[in-house]
DNA sequence: GTCTATAGTTGGATAGAC
DNA sequence: GTCTATCCAACTATAGAC
């Protein structure tokens, strides 16, 4: 009796009144809400009630529209990777139609990588980064859920990208553009996560210019600046060791 | 009634009859199962339950000894990063004294804070890469559970190496130096949480040299040698525009 | 297509015997 | 200090009325 007050964790952003979703709306909605709490709090950390408490959605609604838990995520990632991943490959299709057989620029080619990454909006919301944080998650969710995904997403889009560099790059062995290639989507993944933050200096405390209030574009040109001198690099053979 | 058979699903790694544990051994038994355990599936997909029978031990005398799910993670990701951070601190103290007021090095003062990390190792295990998995967990787990960790652990240290580079590269901004540090973190957790793979060749498919069957030691020199020129780096200004 | 109600597990944590 | 037994809240998923 009493049955419990609802308190979850996540309010219900507007004022929803219990029962709301109309139609074919639900699905949106749901994948709104999906996008946020999944890209928060990881796939189990988010559960189908909170999920649904804040799309304003019941249980079972949910379920008959995606199936499964692990459905919804997949839908809610592949909602924007997959555009991602096809502006990926227009940017740099056209580029190499411009290039006519000349070598690419470096930076154009992991601007084509990156660019699609930082345009994507979310459709409905104000919040400006919720789709990258979630489209990260595909690296900490779990194997069993992701890891389908990242290979038929990725595979071809990573296979199209080194196969550029290599071109770009000409004079580098395969094997180190591809590592190359991927300590840069470590880096990618580690920004559009949202770990970047402010350190404070530890002499002078005007902390100007933080990393925090980073403007979309200015983070872009320097991330391609650091991955495209990281990609050029020879490891130094020497003076390292300790 | 017949209540179920459990096979959870990490099954008891040795022979392990029901009830083995054994004094303060406990402690570290359990210590090691959440290293694995936590390591793979994270805070939230690891439950107490499969952590203990992992361990051999019963879910009350984990809790006996750390108190909570949370405790014991805490207690797990503490038991490699503090003694990583304590020689982080060793290496960069030694190198600036041995430089006696020269400018550092570039490359020494990102090998001090990388090679800890790779230097480190199981106590008891022999599996290679378990301890550094559940250290990149600090960056996937819940911030409610990670969040003061992070900041009481690695402030200090971010403050400490930020101050090297910089007066390693004074031309640098210091917001430059900050947003370069942290994209080099971002390449170090993408390595260490596993997410390296091998990626095909589309034209030759003789892979050699595989990202995947990497030394420690020359994937630690291909780091050091990407984080060094990314953070020498310089925007373009130009020539990114698409 | 959406709801209420509930089935059927599994979760973290604890009480109390030994 | 470690166990068995158990509590109860939370979970995903489904059945069936509307």
């Amino acid at each position: 009796m009493s049955n419990t007050a609802d308190p979850y964790d996540a309010p219900s952003p507007r004022g929803t009144p219990p029962n709301r979703a109309r139609g074919a709306e639900t699905r949106d909605r749901l994948l709104d809400a999906a996008e946020k709490l999944f890209g928060e709090r990881g796939f189990e950390g988010a559960s189908m009630r909170a999920l649904t408490h804040a799309a304003g959605v019941s249980v079972s609604a949910a379920n008959y529209h995606f199936g499964s838990k692990e459905a919804l995520l997949r839908a809610t990632l592949l909602r924007h990777l997959e555009p991602i991943n096809r502006r990926r490959l227009e940017r740099l299709d056209a580029i190499e139609r411009e290039a006519a057989g000349q070598p690419l620029i470096l930076e154009s080619i992991l601007e084509a990588f990156l660019r699609p990454v930082f345009d994507e909006r979310a459709a409905s919301e104000d919040a400006t980064s919720r789709f990258r944080q979630v489209a990260a998650r595909i690296y900490s969710d779990p194997p069993e859920v992701v890891d389908a995904m990242k290979r038929e997403l990725f595979g071809p889009i990573m296979i199209r990208f080194v196969d550029a560099l290599s071109k770009s790059l000409p004079d580098k062995p395969r094997h180190e553009i591809d590592l190359g290639f991927q300590l840069g989507v470590g880096v990618m993944v580690h920004v559009i996560s949202g770990h970047l933050v402010s350190i404070p200096s530890s002499k002078d405390t005007a902390s100007e210019g933080e990393v925090g209030a980073l403007s979309d574009e200015s983070l872009l040109e320097q991330m391609i600046a650091y991955m495209a001198a990281g990609l050029r690099s020879k490891r130094t053979r020497r003076g390292i060791r300790s």
